[in-house]
Formats: C-alpha cells, sequence, structure tokens
DNA sequence: TATAAAAACGAACATACGTTCTTTTATTTT
DNA sequence: AAAATAAAAGAACGTATGTTCGTTTTTATA
C-alpha cells in the first residue's frame, strides 16, 4: 500500500496533535512512543515524518500553541474590569474554567516543562511568567487602592495560584460538584485571602 | 574485577535510593535509565540487580517509604491538639515544613503515580486518601463546633491542599523569604478562608 | 581456618526506540 | 491529460534499554 484515499495534512497533522496530546497526558511524553502514536492516529510509524520534524517539534507544538492561546484569552477576560476586587473575580473565574477546560494541555504544559529542550523551556518559562505577572499587576493595584492586603504580593500570587491549578488534579466535570458552585467557592478563597484584616 | 573493598549491601541500597530519587526528580521516572543510576552510584548496571528486584520495584520502594514517612509525621504532628483552629494551624506548619523539605519525595509522589503498576499504584493512592481524610476530619470537627464555615468539606481540603502542596514547586529554602514568614502567611491564608463570614 | 554467602564485574540477551529512506499511490496543479 | 507534489507504506538503521547470567573476589558464618 502507499498513499490512502482521502488523506489530507491538515486533518492528519491534526489528528497527531489530539492523539499526541492525549498520550503525553495518560503516560507522559517519554513514555510515549511514536510506534504508539502512530497506530493510534492508523498511520505507520515513519509516515509520521510527514507531519512533524521531531518528537520534540511535537511536544513544543502542544505546549507552546496552549500558552499563546491561554495569554489571548486571558487578556480577553480581563478585557473592561479596572476595580481590583473585579479584576480578581474575572481572574479566578477565567483560571479556573480555562484550567478545567482544558484540563490536558495544562497539566501537560507544567509537567513535561522539563522534558523540553532547554532553548525551548526558556520560551515557555517566559509566556508563563508573563501570566504570572497578570496576576500580581491586579494584586499590587489592589494593595495600592486599599482593597486588598499582602505581605508579599508574589507569595500572594504563587499561593492563589498554586491554589486554583491544583482544583485540575482532582476536578471532575461530571462529578458531583457543580462548576458555578467551585467557581464562586474560590472567587470567594481567594478574595479572603487577600482582603481580611490581619 | 569483582566484589569491591569495603562494598556493604546496606550501603549500596541507600545509596542507590538516594541516587535513584534525585535523577527521578531531575529527569522522570522513564527518563532514568538504570545505566545511568548505575554509574551514579559507581556501579556496573548488572549490579544495581544484588540490591533491587527491578526498576519499577525500586520507584514504588521510594514513593511507599514516603507515604509511610508522612502519614507517621503528620499524626505526631496533630498529637495533643484538639481546637480545629490549632488543629488547622499545625496541619498547615507541618504541611508546609515537610514539603518543603523533602521536595522530592513530595513531587515523585504526584508526578510518578501514573508510572506505577496497578496494584501498586491503588496502595499509594489509598495511603493519600487517608491523609487527606485527615484535613477533612479537621475541618468537619470546625464546622460542628462552628469555628469554620465550609459550603463543601472536601472542596476545601483540596483547596488547600493543592495551595500548600504548590509552594514546594517554586519555594527556594535559600531565596528571599523566610520559612517561618512562609507558615504564617500560609496559615493566615488558610484560616481566613475557613473562617469569614461569607 | 574452612565454608557459605554477599557483592561486584563484564559480557550478553532480546526488545524497543526515534528516525531515515525508497517506493507506491493519491491528489493537486498546469 | 500530463506533470508535479503530497501522503502514505514498509523495511531498515544504529542505538539504547531493562534484565539475566556466569565468574570472581570480598565479607560473614561455622
Amino acid at each position: 500500500m502507499s498513499r490512502t484515499a482521502g488523506s489530507s495534512g491538515a486533518k492528519t497533522l491534526a489528528a497527531i496533535r489530539e492523539a499526541g496530546l492525549q498520550l503525553i497526558y495518560e503516560h507522559g511524553y517519554e513514555a510515549m512512543t511514536l510506534r504508539r502514536l502512530a497506530r493510534k492516529v492508523g498511520l505507520q510509524p515513519g509516515s509520521l515524518y510527514n507531519h512533524i520534524a521531531t518528537k520534540q517539534e511535537l511536544l513544543f507544538d502542544l505546549i507552546h500553541n496552549h500558552m499563546i492561546t491561554l495569554m489571548e484569552s486571558l487578556d480577553k477576560a480581563l478585557e473592561g474590569h479596572t476595580n481590583p476586587v473585579e479584576s480578581l473575580k474575572a481572574f479566578t473565574a477565567f483560571h479556573l474554567t480555562y484550567h478545567i477546560e482544558r484540563k490536558r494541555e495544562v497539566f501537560i504544559g507544567s509537567a513535561e516543562l522539563r522534558s523540553l529542550d532547554p532553548e525551548n523551556r526558556e520560551i515557555i518559562v517566559g509566556l508563563r511568567r508573563t501570566y504570572e505577572d497578570r496576576l500580581c499587576a491586579i494584586l499590587e493595584a489592589g494593595v495600592a487602592s486599599g482593597d486588598f492586603i499582602a505581605e508579599d504580593v508574589r507569595v500572594a500570587a504563587y499561593a492563589i495560584l498554586a491554589m486554583l491549578t491544583g482544583i485540575c488534579t482532582w476536578y471532575d466535570p461530571g462529578g458531583r460538584i457543580d462548576r458555578k458552585a467551585l467557581i464562586r467557592i474560590h472567587e470567594q478563597l481567594v478574595l479572603d485571602g487577600v482582603t481580611k484584616n490581619r
């Protein structure tokens, strides 16, 4: 056999991306073999190389795409909010929603950082830093306006991010807890953490 | 050559454990090769099998040991506390301290869960559940006594654990932030999250 | 001190990996 | 319709992996 009827580059690449995402999420980058990936897509191992340059490049593509989308979505979600309290609520809601919806991408984006080549890793770490900075800016604005109290803005930001991101390691969208309730509870937790009198 | 002068089973096993811990922490279980591990310990690859049964068993040993120690230490730390507020503070301080001191074990204990054989994984998941239950019990006691308010105890517990555990992914013991300050800040964050009027 | 056990070496094993290359067939372009 | 390109197959590559085995030397036991 050779080229399959109905085969199209764009469709196959999309299938490779989706299957790769799932396999890396399930087993990790190192544990995912290209043979397994090929089988899942319905190809021979060698045929993958008509669409990807290398296994490493596939990983970077997945993470990089995710980070770009994350940043763009965040900036859209924060648009129009000037009040620090409202901004923080918007950030919390966005972060939770996005991290629940893109559970796999988020997980890979942090767990497989170490599997990236140094140059690739640096790019991703830079993007992540930019994301953290958005939260820091909100907290700083709130401290300046007197709405928030935070002993150390960066510590508070990391604590908040850790708490929110941790959610998607156990949250089950089809489970007992409603998503809106989850967001409400965490908005409150986050706000209380930076507003209560000390 | 053959058996080295001064070689002792216990010492070599300890060296293998320590080197394995470090290598798995740095590169992940799948990415750690037994040849690399052997080189780090100063052995030939085959000689490892005088001390471990298999690569998988080494991973399980490391994680299992960690979980057992974690539980014992927690119960010691909670001993004598009856007041829910004090218990929660003690839990927070213990969790942070332990997770900072045993950064590597903690990381491996969650990141490499998926690298465990199903039977091994089940054992670890059970132990982890027991740990979470300790926190839930404290929160429930606090709700019953009127000290805490929590819409959903399990959600609150997971949020707290996620926040606290997330710390050890970025906290640098030699860095800008003092450990005692870190504990103080988080005790407050945690308490605020479950005590403030809604 | 003789004997058994432990701990190391070093070679070898089957297997699996990421990747390359040639060939064949389908699709697109001219 | 012919030519060029794209996408697949399938075999092969060198290399690395976890593990086993027979041998040798050191330590512990009797």
